[in-house]
Order: C-alpha cells, then sequence, then structure tokens
RNA sequence: GGCCCCAUCGUCUAAUGGUAAGGACAGAUGGUUCUCAGCCAUCAGAUACGGGUUCAAAUCCCGUUGGGGCUACCA
C-alpha cells in the first residue's frame, strides 16, 4: 500500500511551490490507490502560527486536495501534528542514547560560533568537530554543575551514502562530509530532520516526495532510519518552483501564496492544472487536464530535474480559459463577493436582481480573466457612467448628438426592446442615412455605457431596458 | 569555500541515438466583428560552450561555464 505525506509547517500562508509539492502527492497516492496524509510540522514554537494551520487547510481544500488522515481528521497513525508527538520523540531519542547511537553535546552558542570560525579560517569543513563524543564523566559532570543544557546529536559514521531517488536515479554522497548534527535540542524538541524521520517511520511513509532542497538532508535521515531501525522508504525530489529571476521563489517575487490567488478570483481547478504543469509534461504535450485526468496521466518518472520558473502570465491566461468555459450559474455564485466588495451589489438579492446580475455578467465572460475584474467590467449596469472628459470631447460633437437624438427616437418606437429588434432598427437607420455604422455605434456605446470598449453593444442595451437607455442618451445629448 | 542537483525558444514543455527540433503562454502580423475580448491564420523564437563515443548525438561520456540547493539547537 502506497503511502505518501505532505508536511507544511504553518510559518505563511500556503506557498505556491508547496502547493506543487502537495499536488504531486496526492496525485501520486491517487494514482497508485495509496493514502496521501497530511502532517503539520509546528516543531519550530518561535514562527508556528495557529492561524497558518487553519489557512493551509482551506487552501489545500480549495484547491481540490483531500487527504485521508490529518490533523483534522485523524486516522490511526495520529496525532498529526508534531507538536502533540514529543513525547514520541523523546522516547526515540532516548532509546538511541541508550544504544549509543547518540550522545550529549554541551558546547555553548559561542564555542560552536568560535569552532565554525576556526574550521572557516583553517579552511576546513564548517560542521561539529564531534568534541563531545567522549567526554569524560568528570567533564560530563562538571557540565552538569554548571547547569549546561545540551543537545543530542547523531554520531555520524564515515560511511558512503547512496539514494536511489525516482527522479534523479542515483545520487552518491561521500562520508567524510558529514558531521554529527543536532537530533534534539536543548528545549527537549526534536529537530525537523529528527522528527520527519520518526514520523515517516510510525506513519509507515513508503514514498517520500518533497522538494530538492531536501535532498541534501537526506542522507541524514538514512542515517536516522538506520539507527532507529527502520526501513528506508523510496524518495523523489522535485524540481524546485523558481522566480522569474530564476531564484527560489518568494516574496520578493510578489504574490506566492495560494490564499493570494484565490482572494484574486482564480478558479482552484484552473490553478490546481496550471501547477501539475510545473516541472512535468506528456508526450502528447496536453496542456488542459480535469483533476480525474491528471490523477490518471500522472506519473512521477516523467517529472523533470531541471527547476521551473513559475509563470504568473500563463497561469492568468488558463484561469481565462477556464472561466470561458465555465457556466454563468458557477461564475455568478463565485462573482458576488467581488460584486459586493466593490458596492455593487447588496444582500439580499431577489430572483429578478439575480437575473441581472447574471446576463450582465453573461456579457462579459469572454473577457474575464479573474473574478476581481468583474466588478469593473461590468460597473455601468448598476450605476450611472462617469463620462470620462477626454473622451465625451472627442466623442460627443454636434453630430453625434444629432445622430443620438434620433436614436432616442428609434429607440423609443421599439416595443419588442430586443436585441434583434434593436440591431434592425439601427442598422436600418444607418442605411437610410448612408452612415458607416460605426459613426452610431461608437457614440452610442459612449453614452449608454460612458466606455469606449464594453460588450455587445446591443445586448448592452437590451439589458439596461429603454428607459434607462433613453436617459443616459439624453443626459449626453443635453 | 565544501558537498549535492540541474541545463531544449523569453517562460512551461515534447522529442529518451535517426524529426524540417513539435506544442502552449507571452510577442508580432493579418482576418472576423459595433469597440474590447474571443476566435482563426501566419510569422518570429531554443538544444549554454568545448571535447569525445557513434555511420548517426538535444539524447551517451568527460570537461568548462552558468543556475539552484544544503552546509543552524529553521523547516
Amino acid at each position: 500500500m502506497v503511502r505518501v505525506r505532505f508536511a507544511p509547517s504553518p510559518t505563511g500562508f500556503l506557498h505556491i511551490g508547496n502547493a506543487r509539492t502537495a499536488l504531486f502527492n496526492y496525485l501520486f497516492a491517487r494514482k497508485n490507490k495509496g493514502k496521501f496524509i497530511l502532517r503539520i510540522e509546528d516543531t519550530d514554537k518561535e514562527r508556528s502560527k495557529k492561524e497558518y494551520e487553519i489557512a493551509i487547510i482551506e487552501d489545500l481544500k480549495w484547491l481540490g486536495i483531500e487527504w485521508d488522515e490529518g490533523p483534522d481528521i485523524g486516522g490511526t497513525y495520529g496525532p498529526y501534528r508534531q507538536s502533540e508527538r514529543i513525547d514520541i520523540y523523546k522516547d526515540f531519542a532516548e532509546k538511541l542514547l541508550k544504544q549509543g547511537f547518540v550522545y550529549k553535546c554541551y558546547c555553548t552558542k559561542q564555542e560552536l560560533e568560535k569552532m565554525r570560525q576556526e574550521a572557516e579560517e583553517k579552511g576546513l569543513r564548517p560542521g561539529y568537530d564531534g568534541r563531545c563524543r567522549n567526554l569524560t564523566k568528570e567533564k560530563i559532570s562538571q557540565y552538569e554543575k554548571e547547569g549546561r543544557d545540551f543537545v543530542l546529536r547523531l554520531k555520524v559514521p564515515e560511511e558512503k551514502i547512496e539514494i536511489n531517488d525516482l527522479i534523479r536515479g542515483k545520487v552518491v554522497f561521500e562520508g567524510e562530509h558529514l558531521t554529527d548534527f543536532v537530533i534534539m535540542k536543548s528545549d527537549g524538541t526534536p529537530t525537523f530532520n529528527f522528527a520527519v524521520v520518526v514520523d515517516d517511520y510510525l506513519m509507515k511513509i513508503t514514498h517520500v516526495i518533497r522538494g530538492e532542497d531536501h535532498l541534501s538532508n537526506t542522507p541524514k535521515h538514512i542515517l536516522i532510519f538506520k539507527a532507529i531501525g527502520a526501513e528506508i522508504p523510496q524518495f523523489a525530489h522535485m524540481s524546485m518552483t523558481l522566480g522569474p529571476d530564476r531564484t527560489r521563489l518568494s516574496k520578493r517575487h510578489g504574490a506566492t501564496s495560494v490564499r493570494a490567488y484565490r482572494e484574486q478570483g482564480y478558479l482552484p481547478e484552473a490553478f490546481f492544472n496550471y501547477i501539475s504543469l510545473l516541472g512535468w509534461g506528456t508526450t502528447e504535450s496536453k496542456e488542459i487536464f480535469t483533476k480525474e485526468e491528471l490523477i490518471n496521466e500522472f506519473s512521477i518518472e516523467r517529472c523533470h530535474k531541471a527547476s521551473a520558473v513559475f509563470d504568473p502570465e500563463k497561469l492568468l491566461w488558463m484561469n481565462s480559459f477556464y472561466i470561458r468555459r465555465t457556466d454563468i450559474e458557477r461564475i455568478y455564485q463565485l462573482s458576488i463577493p467581488f460584486l459586493k466588495q466593490a458596492g455593487l451589489i447588496e444582500e439580499p438579492i431577489n430572483k429578478e436582481k439575480e437575473e441581472y446580475i447574471k446576463r450582465a455578467i453573461s456579457l462579459e465572460q469572454e473577457k474575464i480573466k479573474i473574478l476581481k475584474e468583474v466588478p469593473f467590467l461590468i460597473e455601468f449596469f448598476f450605476k450611472e457612467p462617469e463620462y470620462e472628459k477626454e473622451n465625451f470631447e472627442k466623442i460627443i460633437n454636434p453630430e453625434t448628438k444629432k445622430i443620438l437624438e434620433e436614436i432616442v427616437v428609434i429607440l423609443d418606437g421599439i416595443d419588442n426592446f430586443r436585441k434583434q429588434e434593436i440591431e434592425i432598427k439601427i442598422r436600418d437607420y444607418c442605411k437610410e442615412k448612408g452612415v458607416k455604422t460605426s459613426i452610431v455605434f461608437h457614440p452610442l456605446r459612449f453614452a449608454v455605457s460612458g466606455r469606449t470598449k464594453g460588450p455587445d453593444l446591443f445586448g448592452m442595451i437590451e439589458l439596461l431596458g429603454k428607459e434607462k437607455t433613453i436617459e443616459r442618451i439624453r443626459k449626453v445629448i443635453m
């Protein structure tokens, strides 16, 4: 049974790169009929925040990534929050101490710093020199008397470590580069490296799929797996997600959280689809996938080794693509918060109003890239347009005023105020007068909407209604 | 600095020894239409570099260069 996990730290909102890691784990689990586990790595008390845990869970759900075991739903291998597993790590650490795999290190921060500096000056590797490995009884009791804190360090053997990575193939680390690293901090909490391994072991994780930034940590993990007598899982190190300058995607690059995109009105399926394309592709170069198709077609072997630049432009395009082919009912539902926020609509919305809003959105649907733009695009259906002075002077002149005056008469005479009817009558007028349609259409559009760009002219007039349309034209030619 | 990973159009990718190096986004041009958008068509644009191996290399090997990661009592 395949068991994979996504293990975020609740130190911020769900990051795009992490969302991609979660997605690939999820796809791998579903594809292989395995389990996907969510584990919260909150051992860093300083930076971890409950609110971020909640936010991460919300955003994963929003993306449509569901887990089979996790802090919110439990499971047989819980708890799924590292802060609730401290005793477990302590037990494992104690056992390792008894077995002689780890030892107490009493070095102070200053001593460590000095050690590092000296090593650097001599051009040696900067790690810990293992001086506390074989402390005399006297030295230990002296340190104890001084009340010095201690950490637990693993006795790192000088051995070659090989990883058979599912994405990268064979990776070899020569033994002499690793120094005795800390597994338990002086406050009695585990380091990341230790907690991950204990958890992966206890949670029976079969495949560790994570970012390439953890590749260099993997030898440490393997050493710990060996020390606790656990079987070593399969590893798959995914390429990193980069910003446009090819450095790790971070705040400097602008919006990097899933939340930020969600709030702007991206559709979850578009986001899901887009990030699946980062560092992965099919032979057919297919790009649009439903979740089911992705589960079906996903394969870890096809994951790219090279890191991928996150391209907001393409995400934007993909979102607009999804919006165009989504039914109006859903677009309407999702647009409501944005419309409310813009002050264009208020609850409660009656049937008639709902219909009106839907028709307005429909008229502009093909132009929507993100839902956040909806209020701006349909604003003039809800409030009187503001006529920009520069455009007004350019478009409204004695000649166009005269035309508009005549259009008012025509519109007023239409009983069946439907766009087909309106279009026919206005085109007839153009023909009679022998003027180009654009001579009439442009001022009319401007008079009715206050804009030079907008939806289908006749659809717009129809929706606005005879009264409103005529009122607006009159105001302009007054 | 040491160790590890990586390298196809600007970006995401396809081609896993034999292709005119294909597609998508972005860009440019033209068409369609009442504007914008959309849609359609066309164009431009890449195998980082240098050596091998081979009849044949984007593809295999070595080196160079460039990028990224790790090197914490962060995760």
